[in-house]
DNA sequence: GTCTATATAATGATAGAC
DNA sequence: GTCTATCATTATATAGAC
């Protein structure tokens, strides 16, 4: 493990990027608050001038990406301008950039040791919007293909699939990047709902 | 965290299946030996009359899923009485079911207190393995299909990602089975080679 | 808000009897 | 092979000075 610290940002903020890139790194129970305060350039009691206990890092590790995802993809499907097709290749293309560039925070979310603190409720309920989010355009879709809605269900369950795939590739491919990865997912999606 | 003993199997096999499920639901790091042993019916000093260190027992659960796998993908590969396109679909229903049936093991190789544990050497020769098998059926179902052989690495990479994507999946509906997403995925993936 | 010093508990692992 | 007893280390967290 590296004993760096960080360089940007200032207390709080400083804190924060040192546990995720660790929590990445090493997984939640597997870091220690010794480490973070090492990446971070502090002494580790100086961390609970910030923070109660250690999970209470995790709640804020894991309440970054929520934002950026959840508002983008309800403007894309709201697009009146744009036809049901082109707005599920972008959604889905915005997706997998988000998930391939930047640190993989989405897959903290589904590490054991972070399961069992017990905190899924918010990150189960963005998954559930993500899903619906991906039935109504795959629906929407269809109809424009003159394809039954019956289809769509499975479809959609196919996407998101796909889509998660992204999260588990980076890591045993560290060199996939989204402007790779997006296009042809992409295309992949819309030759399903054609 | 349930404390009850794992009823079957005995010594080795029962201490192995007991860190199996507390692996998968607390994570490596998070797993103490002592709930390993608890779990397996015995106390934790015990345990070393078996295994040498912690680490050990890690090892040992990730080498079970091993074998099944690619021995039968590499039969379905070479089965020359069938069409690519026939086989591709097989070996998608295969690991599909392979993944969602059974414990989540495949997911033990992405954790990251597991890869810090440098033991990923196998698990990575594993997915090459895997990858170069879909890109062989990959590049033979274009060729039947009359399409160029050029688009079989992107179609590959998209077969992969949907594939792994199956692996987290199961963590958030974990009511999924093999039954009903295999022939979905199958399909799917027919339709992008088609 | 950071530090040093320390309390308290849990951890992986060993020794030696049976 | 399992047990009890225990060690050495490391973990999270607190107390109190600056």
């Amino acid at each position: 493990m590296s004993t760096e610290p960080v360089r940007r940002g200032t207390g709080r903020a400083r804190i924060i990027e040192a546990a995720t890139e660790l929590f990445l790194s090493q997984g939640y129970a597997g870091t220690t608050t010794r480490d973070i305060a090492a990446r971070a350039g502090i002494r580790q009691p100086s961390l609970y001038a910030h923070f109660k206990v250690k999970a209470d890092i995790l709640l804020e590790v894991l309440a970054q990406p929520i934002r950026a995802s959840v508002e983008t993809s309800a403007a894309l499907i709201e697009d009146a301008g744009l036809s049901a097709v082109e707005r599920l290749g972008r959604l889905v293309e915005f997706d997998v950039k988000l998930l391939c560039d930047g640190p993989n925070l989405a897959h903290l979310g589904y590490l054991p040791d972070v399961r069992a603190e017990q905190i899924d409720a918010e990150l189960d309920a963005q998954h559930r919007d993500l899903r619906r989010a991906y039935e109504v355009l795959v629906e929407g879709a269809l109809k424009e293909a003159g394809r039954p809605v019956e289809d769509a269900r499975g479809i959609s369950d196919v996407v998101l699939t796909l889509v998660e795939g992204v999260i588990l590739r980076r890591i045993v491919d560290p060199g996939v990047t989204g402007e790779q990865l997006a296009p042809l997912l992409r295309d992949a999606v819309l030759t399903l709902v054609r």
